[in-house]
DNA sequence: ATACCTCCTGAAAAGCTTTTCAAATTTAAT
DNA sequence: ATTAAATTTGAAAAGCTTTTCAGGAGGTAT
């Protein structure tokens, strides 16, 4: 069942056909209900790779993401968000995980392209030099999530990880804390991971504190990394910190484990402070004083802008930042108190 | 860029280009090398688009979640198993989510029609009217994930919700729990959420004890709904269960923080077991007793029954059910000991 | 020398739309 | 009644492949 069959079976042209379904100009309101009564009857259903060849628009956006664990990431609130987005303004998704892969990465580029795809939403996790060369060369808008890459001024819409890092660690000062572990996530490049350890670092030199090199460790967004950078932190030749602030809520749950499981107690002999504000970040024991990003932003801002590229065919290099609250829950003690 | 232009610049018809491109005859050796050049020289990359509507095949598989927060119902590890899988056999994934609007699953169903996937997998919430004629008349093999569909007898990858939760219950019974509460999940016709419950109540029923209505609740996924459950069972007119059957560790995790508010020690005073072993469940206090449910597996099998429906043309009525197992950890007490 | 094969290549059709352009018809205006 | 304008429709091109079919070139066997 084709444009061909409806029009024969109405006794119009297919051009006739495709007017109506389309409503791109106007017709007869006779020959109109007649051909609508066949569409009804025929449940016909255009072919949508005709019309997308035909207009050189797919009206869907690939979405990449350099991502392990879903969960592990929180990624999830912000997807959502793309996802509804992209709906409401009449956009589908073609979504892929490369799982860390360059040459995945590479074959969903690649693969992206053949299928035409209007945009391309990015989650990059780290920028290698055959990035360059693809991302160079695109033949339609990509838009950063969570990243960006200077390199090549691509837009991004992104977390103040930097500001956040620097108020989380501030809070802990401020709360009497002097002697901080650190506990950071994979870094590359302008990462997230390299910006939050300034921000650390930065709040650090303002109370002329100096960070404790044996206890800057780095995990890898797993909950047990977070335990094993407790671990890590027992050797220290100083001791154990009086705080902890783990780049990642999921690594903090880790920590807070950890401590326990060696007979310390939170907050009261250590203090934990998260990243993320996951959904159990609430509910843990105990509650996990942290930093809520705001993931629905980032969203709303990536997929808007992408569909801005590419509906005014500019490709402006905006990067968005989105704001943040520290929530304070109570896995920080004030030693001030 | 198309093929016309690399036919015309390596001096040879189109017919001899796609050859080349997709090795599909003979051609010789020096018109090959030829024609690689100028695909090398001009990157030029097919418009599948073409192809597919040549082909009548999209290699493209659409998958539909009805689902809320993804975090919540722990399909990630599914979700990446599908991809590769599908990844593995050169098929695409179109991802869309209907966040349990009856409006928007129509509309997707539509666009995957329209759009000629090649397959859809869906994890259905629950099965109304609509679902049925529509699901009846698609024109493409369809497998569910998570839930089966005896009224159209369509196949399915599960788990085993009901010996899972019979298990669990019976772990609690053996451990001299006799008044056990429940915690349930959302649930329609013969969703994963009654199976569970039957489960329960099959338990139960085995060692001649009689579940009480008021201590029969009823979540939403959400942690907090776990929380307000045990919120609700202070008020049982029996008073407090000994142990709780949450049927979904985020349920626990909430049901578990509640009870520690009100002054419950777990599993001391208050047992508890969950269902799914997500990735916190190891690191909560206490470390949550829980089923693991094979999530990887469900994956495969879905997405693999998929693909060979796919490839054979015929649409076998299977339902895949895996295994579980039931991680003993630390949040039920034994109370015969 | 003829017939027959094999190998290689190109022309053209098919897949299904949308869109442009021109023609036909109707309506309005003078 | 005639011309101009507006409305409605259809034919055909364009979008880019794959695939079928047929033909030409070269080789081999009789």
């Amino acid at each position: 069942m084709n444009i061909k069959d409806v029009a024969k079976m109405a006794g119009v042209s297919i051009s006739t056909v495709s007017r109506v379904i389309n409503n791109t100009a106007k017709v007869n309101e006779d020959t109109r209900s007649r051909v609508e009564k066949v569409l009804q009857e025929t449940n016909y259903r255009p072919n949508v790779l005709a019309r997308e060849l035909q207009q050189k628009k797919t009206n869907t956006i690939g979405v990449l993401m350099a991502a392990g664990d879903l969960n592990l990431i929180s990624i999830s609130e912000t997807l959502n968000t793309v996802t509804d987005v992209l709906r409401d303004n009449g956009y589908n998704m073609m979504l892929a995980n490369s799982r860390f892969s360059m040459e995945e990465e590479i074959d969903i580029f690649r693969i992206f392209q053949e299928k035409r795809v209007d945009g391309v939403l990015f989650l990059a996790h780290e920028f290698k030099e055959e990035h360059y060369n693809i991302l160079k060369n695109y033949p339609a808008p990509i838009v950063l999530i969570g990243q960006e890459y200077k390199r090549l001024d691509i837009p991004a819409a992104i977390h103040d990880d930097f500001h956040a890092a620097r108020d989380a660690t501030v809070y802990l000062i401020e709360h009497g804390h002097e002697r901080i572990g650190y506990i950071g996530c994979p870094s590359h490049d302008e990462a997230t991971g390299v910006k939050r350890k300034r921000g650390f670092e930065f709040a650090l030199e303002s109370y002329n504190l100096l960070p404790d090199p044996s206890l800057m460790t780095l995990g890898d967004f797993s909950i047990q990394s977070g335990y094993d950078a407790i671990i890590e932190m027992l050797d220290s030749p100083g001791g154990m910190p009086s705080a902890v602030f783990a780049t990642t809520d999921y690594m903090a749950i880790g920590a807070i484990k950890a401590l326990k499981d060696k007979g310390y107690k939170v907050p009261e002999d250590v203090s934990v402070i998260g990243f993320d504000d996951v959904n159990v970040a609430g509910f843990t024991d105990p509650p996990l004083t942290t930093i809520r990003t705001d993931k629905v932003a980032v969203g709303k801002n990536a997929a808007h802008h992408l569909l801005d590229c590419i509906q005014s065919g500019r490709e402006d290099k905006v990067i968005y930042t989105s704001s943040y609250t520290l929530i304070e829950r109570e896995s920080v003690a004030n030693k001030k108190a």
